[in-house]
DNA sequence: AGCTAGATATGGTCTGACCTTTTATCAAGC
DNA sequence: GCTTGATAAAAGGTCAGACCATATCTAGCT
């Protein structure tokens, strides 16, 4: 990243750590389609002859490709390392080092998730099909029940549920994976606070259903505006504590 | 992640690799704060000491964790691992992958930026200093002069700085981290491509004076229209090669 | 047929050695 | 006195080879 305003841009040069050219390799031949979701690579043992390295090295590089979430592991015999299919996982993760790291605070992450409704969700109103607006109510229906159940516990995992259909309404995977790590690292707090707080149910469906009802009408400034307010007080009741 | 409305949520319950335990431990002093960015761990054959594993699998945990943007590794007596400051770097190489993977596409990626900054602009609107309102003016001074020196190959890196700057005035981490993720992702692609497209020069500046008016103006609205105007058009010249 | 016990391939870990790089130290020379 | 060069030490990087744990297949037994 080169944030200053400077003229020419000097990347590290270095990088002939053994690990770093194998990782690059296999990236290559991800990069140009050669590998793909599913593939497996040679076991490590074999790619440590093919690319004339120590096992070490395969390894160090396999595993920050695990980490990286490109690959996954498999032991026992027809194991191996595999081309993942992409997921959010590693995003959230990042963005939880970066809390843990000081770097960013929960409450800007939560705003950011607002800013992210605030252009996502014209696109929404835009592109939602009535199917994914009738699982929007479904959503809400099943909420309503848990609520009704006295199952509390369900509650994160219904609202986590309903912002993943709510992104996936904007038919776009960037902004599904951009919502789904956000989300997922809020509820990971919010799971970890014993006593739910949140706000009353009521207001909690009311809101549900006036924003469904906006997205129906196909009004973006409302839809906006219901769920900004929402998410607002949510973040209130939750972080301020007050 | 659970995308699906399931009560409750198992989580792999394994994970009892040794270097996944370092790593935690690692991860751990650091969400406690008992560790913080600038700390220098022990060295990898003390550590393996201190923890009773082998040095292998302290380095597999650091690998991962350096992978991961946590620490970085430096060679030499005085080297080591040290907590690294947070950086958007990884978010970035996370988004790489994806697109890779072809879990995304690029074309998203761009949509996913605007989205972002629908919500973005209306906060740096309210937020806003003079002074990050005259860096920007003083940016795109400078892209002024570039192109009057027919200095192309700056302008992709003045405008990043100036999504940077643009992102700094809401005043958030995480949209400036999301922001500059999203910005240098595009960055990268728009470097490969030789003869530099984009559009007209003078369409470019006057754009970007609209924008900072009404940014100057506090007029959200119109400079989230402005800016999603100028990067409709962007991406149109960009990717859609007509 | 179904089950059980090996065989086997693969990732995971350990050990111990050596290489490379970086820094500190110190001596020689200007 | 200052620079310059050689040397030593500490740390990560790599290598080689062994062994362990696990998942799958296969052969053989019941």
């Amino acid at each position: 990243m080169a944030p200053k305003q400077q003229a020419v841009q000097f990347q590290p040069v270095q990088t002939h750590r053994t690990f770093e050219v194998v990782c690059g390799q296999i990236r290559a031949k991800l990069a140009c389609g050669e590998l793909g979701p599913g593939d497996k690579l040679p076991a490590e043992r074999l790619l440590a002859l093919q690319l004339n390295v120590s096992r070490s090295a395969i390894r160090e590089a396999l595993r920050s490709l695990e980490v990286a979430g490109v690959v996954r592991m498999a032991k026992g015999i027809k194991g191996g390392a595999f081309i993942r299919e992409g997921t959010p996982d590693r995003m959230s993760e990042v963005l939880q080092d970066l809390i843990h790291l000081g770097a960013i605070s929960l409450a800007e992450l939560t705003e950011a998730r607002i800013a992210l409704y605030g252009g996502m969700l014209p696109m929404v109103c835009e592109r939602a099909t009535e199917a994914q607006l009738d699982a929007l109510e479904a959503n809400v229906a099943a909420l309503e029940a848990a609520i009704r159940n006295g199952d509390a516990a369900q509650r994160p995992h219904l609202a986590h549920a309903f912002y993943h259909l709510l992104g996936e309404c904007s038919r776009n995977s960037a902004i599904v994976y951009l919502n789904d790590s956000l989300s997922h690292i809020l509820l990971q707090y919010i799971l970890m606070q014993s006593p739910q707080p949140g706000m009353p149910s009521n207001d909690l469906i009311a809101s549900r259903r006036r924003l469904l009802r906006h997205l129906r009408d196909r009004n973006a400034q409302k839809a906006t505006d219901e769920l900004r307010k929402h998410l607002r007080r949510m973040h209130k009741a939750l972080w301020e504590t007050g």
